[in-house]
DNA sequence: GGTGCCGGGGT
DNA sequence: ACCCCGGCACC
């Protein structure tokens, strides 16, 4: 398009040699200023014709015949140089330098220079008819593309491109924005083309069809990235003064809400979030594997995605929207969301509950692991290994939770037994042993080593930890068979309280201290 | 009656 | 989370 306005800007500024209009057969000089073509194809060498409107050097418009014309050049240059010149059109040439040599033949070679640039000279020697000029135009512009006409047609297809910029940004696709600046530039072309308002030569059109086309490439480079910034910048001098607020995201420093949604997930990220907020509450969950991490604002789990999974250094500035896939929008009622938070929160899902949620039957989380356990034979069957199984699943992760809490809700399980009667094996009371010793102690074993290396109770007891694992050891497994449960069976074995005496209460376990299941001396 | 704990309640 | 207590079941 580019080369194509060259040429023709070339040609219409060319100075030509007109006949007289006196008749008088003296050539005069004159300004090609308009040329109207029957034949629509520009490019095609002979068929076509061409009036040429020429600004006379009295200020008078004539419109010339390509012949006529040409009868006032010098014969060997005359035609060449217009016709070249059109035909230079549909390539890259150089017509300037034609049409040089081509008015070296003019009178007033002084003038040549300006004669490069038709609109100058139009407007230089142009002042009388003025109205008439005008009137040329406006049927040039209609059937070529001419400099002039951009002013005038951007003026009256401002409502074109606003809204289409509306359309743009309420389709969010960034797409449709990155391409800005060019948009300036064929401002005219484009959106003119698009509209059925004005008849087209075919030389626009072919061009504007260009022009079109750049939606595509625009999607060559991430969608998103290009069209902030270029956006932003080419189109606000259109869009803020036009519609002001229309804009899409990246309006810049005008709105600093959208501005804050960092262009890629300007329509659903921020806004949604706040007005739900009452009684919805929307989070963003991320979707990267093994993440799941959960934010309150989309901005937030952008900047996850984007500094933690994407690695990206850069602050929440540059988004590609490449982390929009990578997380989700979760709508919970405000009371859910606390459940969802908790369930979500990165550290539970994955090591420790898991296990406990599967058998969930038992309303309590710590009592699971037990609950299997009486509702198993295991009892009965102590060697029996494939009961054992779920349990040593859950024991451990049950033992777990314990030791990173208190350690006394360990007994917890235990006295969940107690519904369960019978069970000689009593050995619940203590813990998971009714099942199978070798399995069982493992997961048994695991938790004194943590105990003695956390030391359960503070510094007290040290001396006692010991004990303790001792004692753990040992009732591993005989001793609980014997023991009774029913409500938890009663810990026979030394309690706190009767370790201590209640002169010493202080040296009790939190839980003695609390009436809770002794966590020091579970039985 | 003493004891071990659970369920609840308060801060 | 920490602490206390009423109350129950067991010994």
């Amino acid at each position: 398009m580019h080369t194509r306005r060259l040429v023709k800007r070339s040609v219409l500024g060319s100075r030509v040699y007109a006949p007289s209009p006196t008749g008088d057969g003296a050539p005069v000089t004159g300004v090609v200023q308009a040329v109207k073509q029957e034949n629509r194809d520009l490019s095609a060498a002979g068929a076509r014709r061409s009036v040429y409107t020429v600004l006379m050097q009295d200020g008078s418009l004539k419109e010339f015949s390509e012949e006529e014309i040409a009868s006032g050049f010098n014969h060997t240059a005359a035609k060449g140089p217009l016709k070249s010149s059109l035909k230079q059109s549909s390539s890259n040439g150089a017509p300037d330098g034609q049409k040089v040599e081509g008015g070296c033949l003019s009178p007033e070679p002084a003038e040549e220079q300006r004669s490069t640039d038709g609109k100058r000279v139009s407007r230089d020697s142009d002042t009388r008819s003025v109205s008439l000029l005008e009137q040329k135009r406006k049927v040039v512009s209609s059937s070529i593309d001419v400099p002039h006409a951009r002013r005038s047609e951007e003026e009256v297809d401002m409502d074109k491109v606003t809204a289409a910029m509306v359309l743009t940004s309420l389709s969010t696709s960034p797409l449709v924005r990155s391409p800005p600046v060019r948009v300036s530039e064929g401002l005219s072309g484009s959106w003119k083309d698009n509209g059925s308002a004005g008849p087209f030569t075919p030389s626009s059109n072919s061009s504007s069809g260009g022009y079109w086309s750049w939606s595509a490439p625009s999607d060559q480079s991430n969608p998103s990235t290009p069209s902030p910034p270029l956006s932003a910048d080419s189109f606000k001098p259109f869009r803020v003064p036009s519609l002001g607020g229309v804009g899409p995201g990246p309006a810049g420093p005008e709105d600093p809400i959208l501005d804050e949604q960092d262009g890629s997930s300007l329509l659903f990220d921020e806004p949604i979030p706040r007005k739900r907020k009452n009684s919805m509450k929307v989070m963003f969950k991320c979707l990267w594997k093994n993440c799941g991490k959960v934010l309150s604002t989309a901005a937030g789990i952008q900047r996850h995605i984007r500094t933690i999974h994407l690695g990206r250094n850069c602050d929440s500035d540059l988004s590609d929207g490449e982390e929009d896939f990578y997380y989700t929008e979760i709508k919970l009622n405000t009371d859910s969301v606390a459940d969802g938070l908790s369930s979500l929160s990165p550290a539970s899902p994955s090591v420790l509950s898991p296990p406990p949620p599967p058998p969930s039957p038992l309303p309590s989380v710590s009592q699971l692991p037990d609950s299997h356990k009486p509702t198993q034979p295991s009892d009965t069957k102590e060697p029996h290994a494939g009961g054992t199984t779920p349990l040593s699943r859950s024991a451990p992760s049950a033992l777990y939770l314990i030791h990173t809490d208190h350690a006394y809700q360990a007994t917890a399980p235990v006295s969940i037994p107690s519904s369960s009667t019978n069970n000689s094996a009593g050995s619940a009371s203590t813990s998971f042993t009714p099942t199978n010793s070798s399995s069982f102690s493992i997961s048994w074993q695991s938790p004194p080593v943590t105990f003695t290396g956390t030391t359960v109770s503070p510094s007290k007891s040290q001396g006692f930890g010991d004990q303790r694992s001792q004692t753990i050891a040992v009732l591993s497994s005989p001793p609980r068979a014997t023991a009774a449960l029913s409500r938890k069976v009663r810990g026979e074995g030394k309690k706190c309280r009767k370790v201590y005496g209640m002169e010493n209460r202080d040296m009790w376990c939190t839980a003695c201290r609390w009436k809770k299941a002794c966590q020091r001396f579970t039985d």
